[in-house]
DNA sequence: TATCGTAGTGTTTTT
DNA sequence: CACTACGATA
C-alpha cells in the first residue's frame, strides 16, 4: 500500500474511531460536538442535553483536538497502525497512549478551553463533569462565570486596567448605599430619583458600555444630564473606594482588551477554544466580551435557547443570539430539538404555551419520552387553598414512596413562598427556600466580612463607615461626617485620616474612641498578615466585641451566632480547596457567591424558588401557583406585548422543568400587599388546550375567568378586570390616583412625562405616558409611583 | 446616641 | 399584611 493510501485509510478509521467516542449521542448532538473549527452557534431546547453536549465537546477537544475536521496526520503510519486502530474501533478498548498521538491534531491543550457560564453552581458542575469525563486534565479547563473570570483577568492585569488588583467587589446592596449618599451630599430629593432608579440606568449604561461621558453626550433632557452626573460621581466614589461593582467587572474588562492588544492576544492565544452557556441571557458588554476573548481562528461556540430568554428587563438582548452570524462570519448553526426531560404530555403543553410568543428563531421540541399525566389544573378558593392543595399531593406522594425532594414549588416572587411555609411546617414537610435572602446579605456576615474587606482595601471608606460603630463604641453620626468631610477634603481614606485624629480639632471630642478603634484596626491588620483566614475570622469576632454583641442579643442573636458559625465553615471549605489563597481570593469569592451555589439534590426537601431561579433546573413533579393576571403575568407587564412574551417565556422556563408531573395553580381570591384582590386565571392556562388538561376544582368559575378577559378585550367598562375588594379603602390611594389624560406626572423611575391616555379598568386606570425622556410606557394609576407635576 | 413609632413600599435579578 | 427606613424623641 502505498503511503498516501494509507494515509487516506487511517484518516477514515480516525473519523469513525472518534465518532464511536460520542456513539450515546444522538446525532444532532454529535455534531455539535465534533464541529470544533470555526464559531458555532448551538439552538439548544430546554431539555435538550446543551451541558451534555458541552462536556462531550470539550472531551472531544482534549482527547482528539480538532482531527475529526481536519486531513493532518503524522507521516509514516505504518500497517500495524492501521490494524490497531481497526482492532480499536471492534473492541471499544482505551488506545495506548502512542496511538493517542495519532488521534490527536492541532496541539490543543486543556488550557487553550474556556467555558463561561452564568452562575458558580453551573460552572461547578461543568467541572465536575467534564473531570468524571476526562480525568486529570480538566483541572486545566478554565470554566468559570463571565464575572470570576473578569475578576481573574483584571487582578492579572491590574497595572493595563488601571486598578489596583486588590479591589472590593461591591454588590447591589454596597452600590445602593453609594448611591444613596451621593444623592444626600447633591442635596436630591430621594422621593423623585430614588437611588435604584439611578443604579439600574447606570447598570445598563454600562451593560451597553457606556462611560458617563457618553451618557452625557447623549442627554437630551436635564435629567438625563443629571443621570450622567451621578453615574461619574458614582464611578469616582468606586475609585476611590478601590472597588468595582458587578457590571464594572465586565465593562473593565472590556475595556482592558479593548485598549491593550498585547493583552488581548495574551487571551487569545491562550484560549483558543471558547465555550458560552445560556447565550440568551447575555448583555451586549458580555457578548463584546466574548468576541474580543475570541482569537482570529473564531472557535467560538454559543449555547442558547431564544425561548428561555428570562432576564431582559435586566440587559440581556437577545440581539447577541439573533446577530451571532453576522457578528462571525462564516458561522454554523444548528439546533437541539429532541427533549429528553419532559413527558410529551408537558412538553406539548409548554409548546403551546410558547407558540404565542410572535418573536421566535422557531424550534419545535419533540420527544420520544411517553406521554405521561395531564397538566393538573387547579382552582383554589383563595391562596391557602393553593398551599393545602400542594401539600397534601406532596404527602400523598410521599407515602407512595416518592421523596420530598423530588418536588419543586415555583413561583413569580418570593413573596409567595411565605405560606407554604406555613403549611409544610404544621404538615411536618421538610423544605428549603432558595435565594429569598442570600447568606451574604445577612447583616451579621456583611458585617463581620466588612472588617475583613477593609483589612484587604484600606480605601474602603463604605465598609469601614458601615463597621465603625457595629458594635457601638460611641463613634456617632456626626463623628463619621466629620472623617468623611475631612477625607473627601485631602483625598485621603477615612482610615487614613483616623489614623491622625489628633491633627484634626474638629474630632477632638471623639478622639478617645477613635484612637481606641485605629488601635482595632491595627491589631487586626497584623493578625490578617500572618494569620490564616479562618484564624483571622475568629480574632474579628473576638477581638471587635462583636460576638459579644450577639450573645448579648437574645434569641436574635443566637441565629445569628449560627450564621456565624455557617461564615465559619465556609471559610474552613475555602482554606482546605484553596490552600494558598489570599483573604482577598476569599472575599471575591464570598462576593461572587450567591445562595443557589449551595443547592443540592442531596438533602430531602421539597425545594421552593422563584421561576428565574429555576432555569437550568429540573424536578420531577412540579408545582406553580399563582397562575393569575396580575400575578403570573404581573400586572405591570400586562398590558404590553413584549413584556407579556417575557413573562410568556418565564412560564416556559417553568413548565419545561417538570419531568413527570406538572400543576398549574391559581386561587380565586387571593390577599396581596395588604388587599384582597380577584384576578382572573392566567391567559397562559389558557393558551393551553383544554384536553391536555384534567382540571381539579375549575369547574364553571374557569371559564367565567376566560369570559371574562374575552369581554374585557372588547373594552367593556361594565366588566372589572380586577376588582380589588379591599378591606377598609385606603382613601389616600383611591382619591389621590385619580388622572386624566393631559396631566403632567412626575414618575419615580421615569421622572416627567404627560398622560396621553387613561382608561378605566376596575377600580383602577391604565394610563399611557408619554415620558419626556423615556417615551411612551404604560401604567396602572394605583400601582405606578406615580403623581401628578403641579 | 439609642429607641420607638410611623410613613412608605411592595416583580423577576444567575453575578 | 409585613417589612424597612427614617425622623422625632428621650
Amino acid at each position: 500500500m502505498p503511503d498516501s493510501e494509507r494515509k487516506k485509510t487511517f484518516l477514515n478509521l480516525r473519523k469513525k474511531f472518534i465518532e464511536s467516542r460520542f456513539k450515546k449521542l444522538n446525532p444532532e448532538q454529535r455534531k455539535a460536538v465534533l464541529s470544533v473549527k470555526g464559531p458555532l452557534l448551538i439552538l439548544a431546547g430546554a431539555g435538550s442535553g446543551k451541558t451534555t453536549v458541552l462536556i462531550n465537546r470539550i472531551q472531544n477537544l482534549i482527547e482528539f483536538g480538532d482531527a475529526y475536521e481536519s486531513n493532518e496526520i503524522s507521516d509514516g503510519i505504518t500497517d500495524a497502525d492501521i490494524d490497531s486502530l481497526k482492532e480499536l474501533l471492534v473492541s471499544g478498548k482505551e488506545p495506548s497512549a502512542g496511538m493517542r498521538k495519532l488521534l490527536k491534531t492541532g496541539n490543543i491543550m486543556p488550557w487553550n478551553i474556556l467555558a463561561i457560564t452564568f452562575t458558580n453552581k453551573a460552572a461547578d458542575e461543568l467541572k465536575k463533569r467534564i473531570s468524571d469525563a476526562v480525568g486529570a486534565d480538566s483541572n486545566e479547563v478554565f470554566a468559570s462565570t463571565f464575572h470570576s473570570a473578569c475578576v481573574r483577568f483584571l487582578r492579572r492585569n491590574s497595572d493595563a486596567a488601571g486598578i489596583s488588583n486588590n479591589f472590593d467587589i461591591y454588590d447591589t446592596d454596597d452600590s445602593q448605599r453609594v448611591m444613596k449618599d451621593i444623592l444626600k451630599s447633591r442635596g436630591i430629593d430621594s422621593k423623585f430619583i430614588s437611588p435604584k432608579a439611578v443604579l439600574s440606568v447606570i447598570s445598563r449604561a454600562k451593560d451597553e458600555m457606556n462611560s458617563p461621558d457618553d451618557l452625557r453626550v447623549a442627554a437630551s433632557s436635564a435629567r438625563e444630564e443629571l443621570f450622567a452626573t451621578l453615574y461619574h460621581d458614582y464611578q469616582l466614589r468606586l475609585k476611590n473606594s478601590n472597588a468595582l461593582d458587578f457590571d464594572d467587572l465586565i465593562y473593565f474588562t472590556v475595556r482592558l482588551l479593548e485598549n491593550n492588544p498585547e493583552v488581548k492576544s495574551y487571551y487569545n492565544n491562550r484560549f483558543k477554544y471558547i465555550h458560552v452557556d445560556e447565550y440568551q441571557d447575555t448583555s451586549y458588554a458580555q457578548s463584546r466580551l466574548i468576541y474580543l476573548l475570541t482569537g482570529k481562528e473564531g472557535n467560538i461556540c454559543v449555547v442558547g435557547d431564544d425561548d428561555q430568554s428570562i432576564y431582559k428587563f435586566r440587559g440581556a438582548t437577545i440581539e447577541n443570539i439573533l446577530g451571532f452570524e453576522e457578528r462571525f462570519p462564516g458561522s454554523r448553526v444548528m439546533k437541539l430539538e429532541q427533549n429528553y426531560r419532559s413527558t410529551s404530555s408537558i412538553l406539548n403543553a409548554a409548546n403551546r404555551v410558547i407558540s404565542n410568543n410572535v418573536g421566535r428563531k422557531g424550534k419545535v421540541l419533540w420527544t420520544d419520552n411517553e406521554d405521561g399525566d395531564l397538566i393538573t389544573v387547579y382552582k383554589g378558593e383563595r391562596e391557602n387553598d393553593e398551599a393545602a392543595f400542594i401539600a397534601s399531593k406532596i404527602w400523598e406522594n410521599n407515602k407512595k414512596g416518592i421523596p420530598y425532594n423530588a418536588h419543586a414549588i415555583l413561583y413569580r416572587m418570593n413573596a409567595q413562598s411565605k405560606i407554604f411555609e406555613n403549611y409544610f411546617i404544621r404538615a411536618g414537610i421538610p423544605y428549603v427556600v432558595m435565594g429569598s435572602l442570600r447568606f451574604l446579605d445577612r447583616a451579621e456576615i456583611k458585617d463581620i466580612l466588612s472588617y475583613m474587606s477593609i483589612l484587604n482595601n484600606p480605601y474602603d471608606d463604605l465598609r469601614l463607615k458601615r463597621v465603625i460603630n457595629v458594635p457601638a463604641r460611641k463613634i456617632g453620626q456626626r463623628t463619621v461626617e466629620n472623617i468623611e468631610n475631612i477625607a473627601s477634603g485631602l483625598g485621603i481614606p477615612m482610615l487614613e485620616v483616623i489614623a491622625n485624629a489628633s491633627d484634626f480639632p474638629i474630632l477632638e471630642r471623639s478622639l478617645k474612641p477613635l484612637k481606641e478603634f485605629y488601635g482595632l484596626y491595627e491589631r487586626l491588620a497584623e493578625c490578617a498578615a500572618d494569620k490564616s483566614i479562618s484564624d483571622l475570622l475568629t480574632y474579628v469576632l473576638e477581638e471587635t466585641g462583636y460576638l459579644d454583641m450577639l450573645k448579648a442579643d437574645g434569641e436574635k442573636g443566637q441565629v445569628r451566632i449560627e450564621n456565624v458559625g455557617e461564615l465559619m465553615s465556609s471559610v474552613k471549605i475555602f482554606e482546605d480547596e484553596q490552600p494558598e489563597a489570599s483573604l482577598n481570593d476569599f472575599l471575591t469569592d464570598m462576593f461572587l457567591a450567591s445562595d443557589l451555589d449551595n443547592y443540592s439534590e442531596e438533602n430531602d426537601a421539597v425545594v421552593m424558588m422563584t421561576l428565574h431561579n429555576s432555569k437550568g433546573l429540573e424536578f420531577d413533579i412540579v408545582f406553580m401557583p399563582g397562575m393569575e393576571e396580575g400575578i403570573f403575568p404581573g400586572d405591570a407587564s400586562r398590558y404590553d406585548e413584549k413584556e407579556i412574551e417575557e413573562e410568556r417565556r418565564l412560564c416556559y422556563v417553568g413548565m419545561t422543568r417538570a419531568r413527570k408531573q406538572l400543576y398549574l395553580i391559581f386561587a380565586e381570591m387571593r390577599m396581596l400587599f395588604g388587599m384582597t384582590r380577584r384576578n382572573p386565571v392566567s391567559r397562559f392556562i389558557e393558551e393551553i388546550p383544554e384536553e391536555m388538561t384534567n382540571s381539579i376544582n375549575t369547574g364553571e368559575k374557569f371559564l367565567t375567568a376566560r369570559q371574562k378577559r374575552e369581554r374585557e378585550e372588547r373594552r367593556d367598562p361594565a366588566i372589572l378586570k380586577t376588582s380589588i375588594t379591599t378591606h377598609s379603602i385606603d382613601k389616600k390611594r383611591s382619591t389621590k390616583k385619580i388622572f386624566k389624560g393631559g396631566d403632567r406626572i412626575i414618575h419615580k423611575v421615569f421622572g416627567r412625562g404627560i398622560i396621553l391616555k387613561a382608561t378605566e379598568i376596575g377600580d383602577d386606570i391604565l394610563l399611557e405616558i408619554d415620558f419626556d425622556d423615556f417615551g411612551k410606557k404604560k401604567a396602572m394609576a394605583n400601582y405606578a409611583p406615580i403623581q401628578l407635576d403641579k
